[in-house]
DNA sequence: CCCCTTCAATGAAAGGTTTCAATGCTGTGA
DNA sequence: TCACAGCATTGAAACCTTTCATTGAAGGGG
């Protein structure tokens, strides 16, 4: 029921904008029913969407100022505006006051374009995101910006939405800004486009993807193991059939999960058909629940005591389903995610999840990153980092 | 008892970085428990965050072709290679030809630095937000993003994480940058910069924050009558007592949805103390599992039916903790959120919320932004959108 | 057969900064 | 008093592209 609800989350409000804002235009309409801000509250209560607006005066301004100006007001040369900017050791003490309030009250702003031209590269790194609504990557990004901002550099998102064609746009984009570097969690793993970068001189750093041999570097975690971890913990805690909830079967991350899961069933002395597979076509909230239907329907002689999902929006789709079909979770059905986001702990019964070291990533990411736009003598490493298990109440009954 | 888990989530692997990584050092040193990935599965488990890697040679490349590389390589002029690029309709074909095949082969790439120089301005917007992890903003961002595809501007989001001072670095380099212009949900309300980025030319639209006068275009949603909204349905469901849990009351957000609350209990003709506040110091989950806790610790008489809440984490939190403790939903204890983000459909009872139209207060606000670069005759709106609500289990048992 | 128009292509200037060799100045040591 | 070291400042070149007035060539009309 709440399925319709949530599908198409705003489907509404942008049919919406389509009528009241004709296609071409660069702002919208206004609608009769707009009215100033200022004015008493709306009287009765218009469709949500519908824009009340205020309007005012844009104020025109003067054209920048550039060094040249500066120079100019402060009685210096150019050359002395730029030392104070870049070398201010180089400048005596009295001068520099000089040019620092002439920029003052110029107003002067660096052109950015202008410095990296000559320069040669920005101050600027990007990550190329797949999705930034997912908690994992912002916290990837975070760990990025920290080692970045230590180094004085400022970090772009970029959000190629899983998007081919929009991470392309976006590499472009910033192989022509001469970016210092790019990190990336790309959206296949064979991009042509991953290649031309360093080879056109912009250092790239694969993040939860492993780099193959020649592909520079990349920093991941071990997907795999996490899966044993997660399979192991449900076997310690006495569960003998358990059920793989993921797909689709193209992301590494799902077979590789699926993988660490049968190694542990084998560990034990267990036999790969009490792994029981229960395919779905991503990895979200809706699949997780369809998959608790499927998994409820199968003979009790031969139903898994315990599911294993491929990441956390599957799990809580999964749990949100069991409370409401009134599965007891962990008593009939116990569950472990994957990623371990916030989410996972605020959940209704809090889920076990394998957590990645996300910060970590992205710090030991950017930091690589780094390392291959300064350092000459650097070499490509595929770092691999371990994951581990945080054990909650869906578990751990 | 997860709170102690999810409160630092990565404490721990943070102190380990530090441990194995010299602050000053620009890449990992690698620990003794290196391994190189090719070899066969890691033996024994090292601790999470330990990083197994694999290294491989940097190749070094050739310096890149400008223009003028490409120029001689066609047997052309400098003018006839930017021609190609920027009006090739007016170049024959055969010679486009014989200069797209000589970028080809040197692998040209447009110096953006030099472009923007000349030209005077980027092609990129930017969109300053206060944090990437509230689905919330995502969504916005999602929404800037479709318009700016659509003039064939790129995106760049900028993480402010809520601190003034990164906002404040990200807006200095934005000007720096030349950027188009700059969207932002400011850190506060007060902000001087804020100011001198129209000054200098830079047009600047506020999202989810209504523009003083003078001030520039912004675009919002009405938050009292947000919370008017909620509290009338609860009130229409038969709820006499209702709680209001958020905080802190220096949010804006806050305190309008706390207002619409309260005149939706004037226009019912109930008393104002009917509202219960439960006051709490930040909008997270974790603010709304104490919440829960105090809720319940009332007096039966004096009790709450129902909660509303000024936002979903917190309402999350509260849901949470209700099911914990038994506290029946919407039985004992209705529950109405506010943004409806997507994991409020997916909560164990899924969540009524007050959906605000996030895709279009993107798109708006792109659309004042890109009027404000390239009208002339363009006038400041402060647009404001109104929001409706999205009735779920946790209201309607 | 010449002039004029049209279309393609050209070459030089401009845009704002950084860099660096060169200049001018001050003060020191002989 | 002179030479020189050291420091502060300067001026011009360079970075790569875009723009635009100009040139050159080809074709059509008188």
């Amino acid at each position: 029921m709440d399925e319709a609800e949530q599908a198409p989350p705003e489907g509404g409000e942008r049919s919406r904008v389509a009528a009241a804002v004709p296609a071409r235009s660069a702002v919208p309409a206004q609608p009769s029913s707009a009215r100033l801000s200022g004015s008493s509250p709306v009287a009765g209560r218009p469709v949500a969407g519908t824009p009340v607006t205020s309007t005012g005066r844009a104020v025109s301004v003067s054209r920048a100022a550039g060094i040249k100006e500066v120079a100019a007001a402060a009685a210096v040369s150019l050359g002395t505006v730029s030392n104070v900017l870049n070398r201010p050791q180089l400048v005596s003490p009295r001068t520099r006051a000089r040019v620092e309030r002439a920029m003052e009250e110029l107003g002067f702003v660096r052109n950015e374009s202008a410095r990296a031209l000559r320069a040669g590269s920005s101050r600027i790194l990007a990550y190329v995101m797949l999705d930034p609504s997912n908690p994992f990557f912002t916290d990837v990004a975070t760990g990025i910006e920290e080692v970045a901002a230590a180094a004085d550099l400022s970090v772009f998102l970029c959000n190629s939405g899983e998007d081919a064609a929009r991470e392309a746009r976006y590499l472009d984009l910033l192989l022509e800004q001469r970016v210092q570097g790019v990190l990336i969690t790309p959206v296949d793993a064979v991009n042509e486009r991953l290649r031309t970068l360093p080879a056109r001189g912009t250092p790239v750093v694969l993040v939860d993807r492993v780099a193959g041999a020649g592909e520079g570097c990349s920093v991941s975690v071990d997907d795999v193991l996490g899966g044993e971890l997660a399979a192991t913990h449900l076997l310690e805690r006495g569960h003998e059939r358990i059920a793989f909830i993921g797909g689709p079967d193209t992301l590494n991350q799902v077979r590789d999960r699926r993988a660490g899961a049968l190694r542990a069933l084998e560990r034990a002395g267990l036999p790969p058909d009490r792994l029981t597979v229960l395919a779905t076509g991503a990895l979200t909230v809706a699949e997780g629940r369809g998959a608790a239907e499927r998994l409820v329907g199968l003979p009790a002689a031969r139903r898994p005591t315990a599911a294993f999902c491929a990441n956390d929006l599957i799990a809580l789709g999964l749990l949100q389903m069991c409370v409401r079909l009134g599965v007891a979770v962990p008593g009939d059905c116990a569950i472990v995610g994957y990623d371990d986001i916030d989410f996972a702990a605020a959940a209704a019964v809090p889920l076990t999840s394998v957590r990645q070291p996300r910060y970590l990533l992205g710090r030991t990411a950017a930091e690589l990153l780094l390392d291959e736009a300064n350092n000459p003598a650097h070499e490509h490493q595929a770092v691999q980092f371990t994951p581990e298990l945080a054990a909650r109440a869906s578990t751990v009954g």
